[in-house]
DNA sequence: GGCCGTGCTGTTAGCGCTAACATCCCGCGG
DNA sequence: CCGCGGGATGTTAGCGCTAACAGCACGGCC
């Protein structure tokens, strides 16, 4: 009686035997071939089925040169978009039959890509993705020549490479022209980092939407994504806004920033919507929940996933596909109202 | 001249012939052999650097049986703490010299759990790890005979498998302790779902802590994690709160829920700490940045990740190593506080 | 001085699979 | 009635690597 070890033995040939016919026509059945005979294409399927056979991988792999594996390169998963891209990008690979493998690092700098990038290779992965939000991460992306097609996620740019990602600023335009629509004068914009593709393609947005409304474009306010660098833009407007200046609404370019800023306003006595309208950006889980409720612009994850995939797969079968940036939608909830009467208005 | 096509062709053969060794030499070169002398180790290994040479890796896996590679099983990464494990998982296996290979479930049926295995063990993954905080999911996990180990991460409790988490336990306790050092006659607690591992240890924890003061138990409340459950609980506490009884203290098994539970509160003009004192559980990164400050329990995830990928290395050597569980720390920030004197006092 | 052990290196044989070719058998047309 | 084409199946040769064994030189020992 043989120990508790490996009930692994179960190859092709074991297959054969009991169907009765060659490993070769095994395979074949396997990987859906059509010449096989219809009576022993059964009897062969019966014989897996029984042995619960499973073909190597490993072995399929060193033949074909194909993994059925996609590797994707992200920073900071911490976030809650770069978490949701993962989900959206996990999905749509096991949808279309392949795995994935994640490297997660710890800066964007170009060597650390370049680590990753070799790493997937070496690994044969089919193809790389990776999440190009960050200058430096595109940069060395770009840089780096792999042999297996790269698509990056989230990049924003029209870098050389298929890209594919949320319309960034189509969404800045939503929250702006929302604000615009509620008669804010202007509408103030809290930035993400510098480095950032999508935040500054946010801030392009944003300053399209008030020059075609014809609003006065203020000077944007600096922000790194955290709650505490909204807190300190918070204290900082709200102070502004105590001293009477005419600072009415608010786009952060995420929500976690809006957190922060609604914190310092509420520790001035100030609230939104009515002395504040904000609109963050995500739409976090808890975004329904916070005080107020925010009224945020939302990113399709999925449908991100599913496109960037798709794009993959496209590049691996020899296709060049180009495909359309996932439109973002706004969830107004009750962070944003009119603009407070404040003393004498400007006009009428 | 070739054409753009692969510069593939790269094999063992092509270093040897450079360093005019045999394609074995190099492998032990390659894999750290000993029995090699140290003018041939040099020159194999400048040959390897010259040609950029890097080992293919499917073609090792099916000669050695081990892909380096681990399998990740997990669930609703959109929660921050499964997401942290993921991060803290994918560092260590890295640090380690393995790559992760994720499975993020839509839900964690058995069936679902057993064809997440299945594929991993197809894709010869060297072990799967896998997150059974889930009572339907532990429960698959445990009735799958895979050929390689399993261990599972944050399932807290006593299963067979070897199995690393974070001490929620001692996290309810410290929680729980925190409130009655202030003052408050007991502590009301929101748990998380009723088949969540976690939910239930942190029930255990806090009623322990409550025995161990002689403090009374309240009946516990029933959230799911999410904001809406958070604020629903919320609603319902701060009427009873209006309605004259004596609630101070609320433990959430949670910070979502704690956030919602703020908001529904805040709503009922009763705002932490000065009506009731609030603690949550993750330490989520807004959390320093809620109305007010959140007192929370932190997890390191790092440190468990770091444990799982030791435990399963140590698997993979034969060792059966049974680590201790993570403790996890208390951060006190401003949602807690002594309890307001209401009306007369109890006692004195 | 011959024998043997001890490094070092090369040779051989697969790992489990797929692709290419070889083979067989059948039905059909000339 | 024979040859031929094509569908069904089997056979063979690797994919790139590692493990096991073989060979070979060198030095120490009796």
């Amino acid at each position: 009686m043989q120990p508790d070890a490996a009930p692994r033995a179960l190859v092709m040939s074991d297959v054969a035997a009991r169907a009765g016919v060659s490993h070769q026509t095994v395979s074949r059945v396997v990987n859906g071939h059509p010449n096989v005979a219809p009576h022993t294409r059964e009897r062969v399927e019966q014989a897996i089925r029984e042995l619960g056979y499973r073909p190597n991988t490993a072995a399929r792999a060193l033949v074909t040169g194909s993994t059925r594996t996609l590797g994707f390169i992200t920073v900071n998963i911490n976030q809650y978009g770069p978490a949701q891209t993962l989900v959206g990008l996990e999905q749509a690979a096991r949808a279309a039959g392949y795995s994935l493998s994640v490297a997660i690092l710890d800066d964007a700098t170009a060597d650390a890509v370049r680590q990753a990038v070799d790493r997937f290779v070496g690994q044969s992965v089919d193809a790389v993705l990776a999440q190009a939000t960050y200058d430096a991460a595109a940069e060395a992306l770009h840089l780096v020549r792999a042999p297996v097609p790269l698509v990056t996620v989230q990049s924003g740019g029209a870098v050389e490479e298929p890209a594919v990602g949320v319309d960034q600023i189509a969404g800045a335009r939503l929250a702006t022209r929302h604000l615009l629509d509620l008669g804010h004068r202007t509408v103030h914009h809290v930035t993400g980092p510098p480095d950032s593709k999508e935040a500054r393609d946010r801030v392009i947005g944003w300053q399209a939407e008030l020059r075609a409304a014809g609003a006065p474009v203020p000077q944007h306010l600096a922000g790194d994504w955290t709650p505490s660098s909204g807190y300190a833009v918070g204290r900082d407007l709200a102070a502004r806004v105590r001293g009477g200046e005419d600072i009415t609404a608010v786009f952060l370019a995420n929500d976690q920033m809006a957190l922060g800023l609604l914190a310092a306003f509420h520790e001035e006595g100030l609230d939104a919507p009515r002395d504040i309208s904000v609109v963050g950006f995500d739409d976090l889980p808890e975004a329904p929940y916070l005080t107020p409720p925010l009224t945020t612009v939302r990113q399709d994850f999925a449908e991100l996933g599913r496109r960037a995939v798709g794009t993959v797969l496209a590049r691996l079968r020899g296709e060049e596909l180009h495909p359309e940036p996932v439109p973002p939608t706004l969830l107004v909830r009750s962070s944003t109202g009119p603009p407070a009467v404040r003393r004498a208005p400007a006009a009428f």
